[in-house]
DNA sequence: ATTATCGGTTAACTAAAGGTAACCGGTTAC
DNA sequence: GTAACCGGTTACCTTTAGTTAACCGATAAT
């Protein structure tokens, strides 16, 4: 549901996302992970798709985000052994965010050139 | 209008945004600006109700936002001289994203408590 | 004359974010 | 046995973000 909130509370709450989905690299996983949600992701997957993270920024990252319990980290039953990485239900209320972002992105881009 | 995009553009649309809109306090400047549209919103006024922001910081975020053409500064005629920053047209366009922003910081403040 | 307000700037610094490259154990394919 | 893939970790370094405090000129109030 909306919720209603004075102008310093309004304030307050961008700054508690921003410090749970800041950064150059969380929602761009998250929205690579929600636009591949019935698809298994593993580490390496995600690395060659989230284009120009590092191994170390994404190990941090899925960590963030999994103490956060936007994503859960499965390991598999695989040779070799793969891990997978799902986003949540709770991870699913990311996505307006990350739409949002993406329209104001794309229509940002139209608009300078 | 709603834009369609493939994934990859997505991600890329994203990091755009990031860059022009990202960091610690050019969303909170730009809800503030539109919260308070009708009224006059001066350097000292906005680090006020900004809390915590240096003025280094917001001298700085503000001509960000001024070369990206989502606020206007403009010299006012007055004694002492005060500065008024507006945002633009344009600049509205920023309100969906902070306000996604705003509804999920709410909606995690709840859940976490 | 002194103090205060406005709208900043500057310098010096610290902290956080992020990048690069080497390396790890385990497993499998050649 | 050697190379390659998976899923990382570690150490080292650079860059960016952000803080603190002092200071500036102009104007106005006491």
């Amino acid at each position: 549901m909306k919720q209603e909130a004075t102008c310093e509370q309004e304030l307050i709450a961008i700054r508690d996302s921003l410090e749970i989905l800041g950064g150059k690299w969380k929602l761009r996983i998250m929205r690579h992970l929600n636009n591949h949600i019935t698809e298994t992701n593993t580490f390496k997957k995600i690395q060659r798709e989230v284009e120009g993270i590092s191994a170390k920024m994404l190990s941090k990252e899925l960590q963030d985000l999994e103490t956060n319990l936007l994503i859960t980290r499965t390991v598999m039953n695989t040779r070799p052994i793969t891990v997978n990485y799902a986003i949540t239900e709770y991870g699913k209320s990311v996505f307006p965010v990350t739409e949002t972002l993406v329209q104001w992105g794309l229509n940002h881009r139209q608009k300078i050139k």
